[in-house]
DNA sequence: CTTGACCCTCACGCAACGTGAGGCCCGAGG
DNA sequence: CCTCGGGCCTCACGTTGCGTGAGGGTCAAG
């Protein structure tokens, strides 16, 4: 009843080199031997060999079968659940991987095989944005799910600034002014309007020096469109302020704008809480709001009265700055009960 | 701008070691060393290694991406679709595995820790069910779902079996056919009632011994009750058919009865299939049917009709054999037709 | 006596590094 | 000037589960 290698292998649908090796590693040692050294599988053997297998199937490593056999105080259902916790993180894993690569598929999906090297550049792109944002966030992020059309869409329009710069015209110029509120617009839309995602695409893009030698955006093309947008923003408010309001904006304005994304960032977080307008937060948010108008329109409430007056009647002057409706009148509100704690 | 390969690797989260290892099979080999021998890494390594490691957040394996950077004329999206089946067809083998393990948790989650042997011969019976049923056959067939509680029932079966053998119990006596027939209404159960499933059951007890070890069911039992349920079955005839009749029954009829399964297994899948009951399958089946009969009660049609009538008043005759009233008013829509041809 | 099918024992190869071992380089401090 | 610590270098073996020969016995059949 003893079986030679070659006919285990064939019973057992293994190669015979498996059974070499699971003597080899002691794991199945057949229990004779013939004059000739052929190794013979006894009934025993063979019966260990079916739970190797079955355990194999269920992926356990050959270590573990080895000692799950020998010892057999360990628990085969703690095991078991390792397993299991295993694989759920493996398919998790490996769900991710995929979306992530019909993804990348996707991006190049309609018209014409691209080059290899977009190719490649939107996949840097796509690695770069999942270090900086959340699976969930990418869904959402347009910057990410049109990936290589955007690309397109924002080195034209770093050209365009580049070009601008190079013929040395003045972020003042109306070209330079039309420029800018088109670039603040878009990046409105392509971070889907979301403050918070404009914050992490700043981080990004300062930290990824190959993000800014894709799209070709340095530092300098940034300054001269915030600059720019900072001046269009001007142009509106000139006519409804005086001369010297007017210096005195044109002197902080640019400067102070840079701390808008992130309060703007913390209002909407504050807002889609649900956190009320006369809480506590809501308050110092208004407080820093105060604080910002105060830094570049100076202390005088009549020019604060000016500038909204100018928000009233200038409704571009909400285009391009991640506002809605709704976080511009949680924002009045807050401000209205802080004012109204001060005034008492 | 030159790196360092400690610097290189901090910066991109890889270790020393990896950036030795894609130096030493060529995948980025530093732009230049210095004098003391140290890799030199410069911006267009720095540009390589990124792609590099986009990639492999794909999965690509190094070589593939060696291949993909040194020759541009590849197709990434090939590549990219080819990761993604690969990818599915794991997702899909891991949840398979995954469901099995489960099922295997599952057999004995209530009650207490049951012995490791206990586990390994309810995972050695798992996988050898897989061999012979397909994953959805095994969702539905009790055999699997209960393996654990199914063995204990058909080791007792096959125990009470064994006893009565060793008293020397002829199968004619009322205790071995009160067991067949317990035996055959259980083992109708246990395959869920589907005659293709009992012969896929028997095919694995005859090719496997392990089985036969496990549940205790050698082949003398198997005959034995075989013959004890011919017999019950017998007994009920009796009192329709004439002693020449019954003498030439029980010559033929447990010889016969080993064709039924297929039969059942092949008429059942006609109707599962929406065959007419005119069709020439049908009547071929019919004729099967036929000869069977003939096989074991002879020519005389007036034979048939005692038994067609034994049938009538028997309902206890349909128990244990994997039919359904649907199925044998099939069997006799297909076998008038069939007798009405033969009669024209 | 030869042939062909089996069997044996090394021993390298695979993928992508981890982990030392033994030794050179280099700037800072005594 | 010496030394110390940290970084760098080049081997080279280990990991997992076998595949794939190479070189050489064994055994029954022709």
């Amino acid at each position: 009843m003893n079986l030679r290698v070659g006919e285990l292998a064939r019973r057992s649908g293994l190669t015979v080199r498996t059974l070499h090796h699971y003597d080899s590693i002691g794991l199945l040692r057949p229990s004779a031997r013939s004059e000739a050294g052929y190794r013979l599988y006894g009934r025993a053997d063979i019966a260990r060999l079916h739970q190797i297998q079955a355990l194999r199937g269920l992926g356990v490593s050959l270590a573990d079968i080895g000692a799950i056999l020998d010892r057999p105080d360990l628990s085969l259902p703690h095991l078991v659940e390792q397993q299991i916790r295993l694989l759920d993180r493996q398919i998790a894993q490996q769900r991710l991987l995929r979306e992530r690569l019909a993804q990348l598929h996707g991006q190049f999906r309609d018209g014409e095989e691209p080059a290899l090297a977009d190719w490649l550049t939107t996949l840097e792109m796509m690695t770069m944005y999942d270090r900086y944002f959340s699976p969930e966030e990418l869904a959402a992020l347009p910057f990410y799910q049109d990936g290589a059309t955007k690309r397109e869409e924002w080195t034209a329009l770093a050209r365009e600034a580049e070009a601008l710069m190079r013929q040395s015209a003045s972020p003042r110029s109306e070209a330079a002014q039309a420029l800018a509120r088109r670039w603040m617009c878009a990046l409105e839309r392509d971070t889907a309007a979301n403050p918070a995602w404009l914050m992490k695409l700043n981080d990004m893009h300062a930290h990824e020096d190959s993000l800014q030698a894709q799209l070709g955006i340095t530092s300098a093309i940034g300054a001269f469109i915030m600059t720019a947008f900072a001046e269009s923003r001007l142009a509106l408010y000139e006519r409804y302020l005086s001369a010297d309001e007017m210096t005195f904006m044109r002197g902080h304005y640019a400067q102070r704008m840079q701390a808008w994304p992130a309060l703007l960032a913390d209002l909407r977080q504050a807002l889609d809480d649900g956190m009320a307008a006369d809480s506590p937060q809501a308050r110092q948010l208004a407080g820093r709001w105060l604080e910002l108008l105060r830094g570049y329109a100076g202390d005088d409430p009549e020019t604060h009265r000016k500038i909204r007056l100018a928000h009233e009647r200038e409704p571009s002057l909400n285009e391009g700055t991640w506002t809605t409706p709704a976080l511009l009148a949680y924002l009045g509100q807050a401000v209205a009960t802080l004012q109204a704690d001060a005034g008492r």
